[in-house]
DNA sequence: GTCCAGCTTT
DNA sequence: AAAGCTGGAC
């Protein structure tokens, strides 16, 4: 801990003071997350032999991911590439499809080409500088920050945003998470309170109170180790910290999808519309403002694709699913074919791979796909 | 139905 | 500043 009696922090030009946090506080506060997590850290199976590698892989699928979600992928993903030169040397389809249902499919794209550059460039081991850790592709200043704490005990602070909860409200800061401000005030927070001695265990343990004891709606304070010197459970209103940050509104979208099948198998195309899910295959769709539009538009679709086109027959069901802002209603035209007949850009795919089967990874198709059809 | 996870790239 | 995926909580 620097031996200033206030925090001074330089960030464009501008030189940030903030009142200091009495050492007294900030040690007990440490000392209680530190003993909580020891306590209660979740048996995560990236936790079991954190090699940097194990880091890394879960970092990036924890990105806009919940660790319920991650766990299986995580385990197949491993079984699948053991490795940083497996998953470097694996062809960019078989990612895809253990990636398959993940979403934000970017991130296997960087991941696999990251491996690449680990090896070819680092002599195969994550490197243990922020500024080449920070130089492969996926990986931005909080992963650069996490994997270097976590899997190599380096002294960067973390900041996510069950971090920016957890202190907002340990510290009543005022604010929502997308504000420089704001988020500013936090780091400045996490530079004092940072176990030096166990950076990784920190940010895990703050991490972790984000996700299982300082919830956004419901808090859980009475278990809290942070309870004492808490000053939104002190106010009485601690699900009020952080402000809720704006959010842009959602608009829906209707897109007609075939579902083109002969024999017991479905014809897909790579990517849905409009650029989304560009790698994945998915049922021939389009999107529209109404679902007479989108079936006009996918009617175009399908003249480029089989000739003569396939009529279209009343949609047979509606799903629904949300990419990004969009909420998407999804009508279902069921169209059987005679023949399975080769097509450029038309891959014909077994039924049995778009169910349940499909999360082992067997295919590289969406989550929107698997909701098509399962709808069948 | 709304909010939340909540990071990286362009 | 905006876009990208999916699932779960409430």
């Amino acid at each position: 801990m620097a031996s200033t009696d206030f925090a001074v922090d330089i960030t464009e030009g501008r030189v940030l003071r903030r009142t200091p946090i009495a050492l007294t506080e900030v040690r007990a506060a440490r000392q209680a997350l530190l003993e909580w997590f020891r306590d209660h850290a979740r048996p995560l199976p990236w936790r079991r032999h954190p090699r940097p590698y194990a880091v890394w892989i879960s970092e990036i699928m924890l990105q806009q991911t919940q660790v319920g979600t991650v766990i299986p992928y995580f385990n197949r993903f491993l079984r699948a590439f053991p490795n940083v030169r497996a998953l470097a040397r694996a062809r960019r389809e078989r990612v895809l499809e253990l990636w398959s249902g993940l979403g934000y499919y970017r991130r296997s794209r960087d991941l696999h080409c990251a491996a690449q550059i680990i090896v070819r460039q680092f002599g195969g081991r994550f490197p243990r500088s922020y500024e080449a850790a920070r130089s492969l592709p996926g990986v931005g200043d909080y992963t650069a920050r996490s994997v270097l704490s976590i899997a190599y005990n380096l002294p960067f602070a973390v900041l996510d945003g069950n971090v920016a909860r957890v202190v907002s409200r340990w510290r009543l800061l005022r604010g929502h998470v997308q504000e420089t401000r704001f988020r500013q005030s936090v780091e400045l927070v996490l530079e004092q309170c940072l176990s030096r001695r166990r950076p990784g265990a920190f940010n895990q343990a703050l991490m972790e109170l984000g996700q299982t004891v300082c919830l956004p709606r419901a808090p859980r304070c009475p278990v809290c180790p942070l309870r004492v010197g808490c000053g939104a459970y002190a106010s009485g209103r601690p699900e009020s910290y952080p402000e809720p940050r704006p959010r842009r509104r959602t608009e829906v979208r209707h897109l007609a999808v075939a579902a083109i099948r002969s024999d017991s198998k479905f014809a897909l195309v790579r990517g849905l519309d409009e650029s989304l899910l560009p790698d994945l295959w998915n049922f021939p769709s389009a999107f529209g403002a109404s679902r007479e539009t989108a079936r006009r538009a996918l009617l175009d679709k399908l003249s480029a694709l089989l000739s003569p086109p396939p009529t279209l027959p009343a949609p047979r069901a509606e799903i629904r699913h949300s990419i990004t802002h969009r909420s998407i209603r999804a009508q279902i035209y069921p169209v059987e074919m005679a023949a399975a007949r080769r097509v450029h850009g038309l891959r014909w795919v077994p039924a049995w791979r778009l169910g349940e089967v499909a999360r082992t990874g067997s295919a590289a198709v969406s989550a929107l796909a698997r909701k098509v059809a399962a709808a069948l």
